[in-house]
DNA sequence: CGCAATCTTGAATCATTTCAACATAAGTGG
DNA sequence: CCACTTATGTTGAAATGATTCAAGATTGCG
C-alpha cells in the first residue's frame, strides 16, 4: 500500500512524461471528492452505464473487458496505481466496456465538471490528461499486435515485461520482479488464450529460464531474453519527459 | 471524391456525436493549414518520427500499421474520409505505429501550435477533439476483442460491419453496399490472419449468402444475419448526439 | 497484350483448443 | 487448527481452426 497522498502514484505518471507547476498540482487535487474502496472481483462499472465522474486507481489491480455471448471474455487493458481507468468516460459519457476490480482496490472519484473545469483553466493540464488517455490507446494498439501477430510464448512474454516496465514508473517494481496478483484465468483473458494453455505457455517460459509466475509474483530470470523473445520496446509506453 | 469542403466529413463525423457553434466551427477552419496529396502504397508517417502536425483525412483510405521483425504486420486502425489519423501525435508527439495510404488520398495539415490555440481558447471544441481520439481508443478495444476471441469468419463480419457504418456516418455508403478498396492481404493485416485464410473466409461469407467483397467493393447481402454472426453492436461507435 | 499482382484451391502441418482427469492451493466453518 | 470445499493450476490425448507450401486461375495495370 502506497503512501497517504491519493495523487503520489498518478504524479510518478505524469512527471515521468511532462513537467506540472505547483498550480497544476494543486488543479488536480482540488478535482479529486471522494476515496472508495472497491473489493476483488467486482465489476464496478457496467458497460453502457451513464458516467459522471472519471476514477483514478491508486491502490489494486482493474481490468477493463468485454463480453462475448458464448461466455468468452477479452480483457483489454490492464491498470495500476496511478492509473486514470475510464479518463475517456469524461468524453465517451458512457463506456464500451465494463471495470473490473481483479484484487481489492482503492480508487479517487474526478467528477466530469472538475474535469471540465481543467480543460477551461488549465489546458496544459488538459493536454496531459488527453495524453493519457492516448496512451492507453498506444497500449491498445501494443495489445493488437501481440494478439494478432504474435504467438502465446511471445505474447505472454510481452505481457509480462509492458507490466513490469509499467509498474518501475510508479515504483512498484525492482528491475527483476513484481507482484502481480492475476489468476492464469485471467492472463488469458489478456492473451486471447485458453487457461490450459497459459498454462503450458508459463511451463514454456520457466522452462526456458526467462520467467516465474507464481503464487502471483513475477520473477524475471533473464529480462534480456524475455524482451528479445517478446520483441518488447517500450517506446510506446513514452516514458520520456518533454512538453505536451 | 467530396465535396470541396476540406472538413465536411469531418463535420459530419463530428455533428453526429455532439453539437458545434459557428464559432468553433471557424475555429477549426482556421487552423488547417495546407492540403496535400499523398499516393497509394505511401508511408506518409513512419514510426517515431517527431510531429508537429496532425493529418486529417480527406479523401481515401489509410492505416495504421506495426511490423514485426518475422515480417508480420498488424493493422491496428483503418480510417476513411473524415478521421483524423493522428490527432493523438498531438500529445504523444511521436507515434508507436506507422501511417500509410492503401489508396490515394488527400489529407489537410494542422499544425500543433494551432491545436495548442484551441485548447487555450476553444475548451468545448477541443473535449471534441479528445473525443474522436478517445473514439479511436473505442475502436481498438473492439479489435482487440475480435483479435482475442472471434474466429476468423466472426472476425472479417465485424469488420465490415464497422467500416459499413463508419462509411454511413460520413455519407459513403447506403445501407449494403461501399467502396473498400483493400487487397485481402491487407484485410488479413487487420484481422491478424493469413491471405490464404481470409481468401477462404470470404469464400464462406459468400456461401452463407451473407455478402461479397470483390473488385474493391463490399455488398451486404442480409445484414442483420451479418451483424449477428459477428455479434457486431455499433455502440462502440458513439453515434449519438450529447454534450460532450 | 503481356506481365505482375492478387486471389483461389488442395494437401500437409502446426499451434491452440477441447475435454477429461487429477493435483495443488486457498478459504471457510466447525 | 484441522477438515472440507471450492478455486486454481497441471497434464495427456484427440480434435480443430488456421497456417504453410505449392500450383494454378484471375484480375488489373502499363
Amino acid at each position: 500500500m502506497r503512501a497517504d497522498d491519493p495523487i503520489a502514484s498518478l504524479l510518478l505518471n505524469l512527471t515521468a512524461r511532462d513537467e506540472l507547476s505547483d498550480d497544476e498540482i494543486a488543479a488536480l487535487r482540488r478535482a479529486l471528492v471522494s476515496t472508495k474502496a472497491v473489493s476483488a472481483d467486482e465489476v464496478f462499472i457496467h458497460e453502457g452505464e451513464e458516467l459522471t465522474a472519471s476514477t483514478l486507481l491508486t491502490d489494486g489491480v482493474v481490468c477493463r473487458f468485454k463480453d462475448l455471448r458464448d461466455g468468452g471474455r477479452q480483457i483489454s487493458a490492464l491498470h495500476i496505481a496511478g492509473d486514470f481507468v475510464d479518463l475517456h468516460g469524461f468524453s465517451l459519457k458512457r463506456l464500451d466496456h465494463s471495470l473490473m476490480a481483479l484484487t481489492p482496490c482503492r480508487v479517487v472519484l474526478v467528477p466530469h465538471e472538475r474535469l471540465v473545469r481543467i480543460t477551461e483553466r488549465h489546458p496544459h493540464l488538459a493536454r496531459l490528461l488527453w495524453f493519457l488517455t492516448n496512451l492507453d490507446a498506444a497500449m491498445h494498439r501494443e495489445w493488437e499486435l501481440s494478439l494478432g501477430r504474435r504467438d502465446a510464448l511471445e505474447r505472454a512474454a510481452h505481457l509480462f515485461c509492458e507490466i513490469g516496465t509499467r509498474m518501475q514508473v510508479v515504483g512498484l517494481a525492482d528491475n527483476d520482479s513484481y507482484n502481480f496478483p492475476l489468476t492464469q484465468q485471467e492472463v488469458a483473458e489478456c492473451l486471447g488464450l485458453t487457461t490450459v494453455h497459459v498454462s503450458r505457455t508459463l511451463r514454456e517460459l520457466r522452462g526456458r529460464e526467462l520467467m516465474d509466475f507464481r503464487a502471483k509474483r513475477v520473477t524475471i530470470f533473464d529480462r534480456k531474453g524475455l524482451e528479445e523473445l517478446a520483441e518488447f520496446n517500450p517506446a510506446y509506453l513514452y516514458i520520456e519527459r518533454r512538453a505536451r
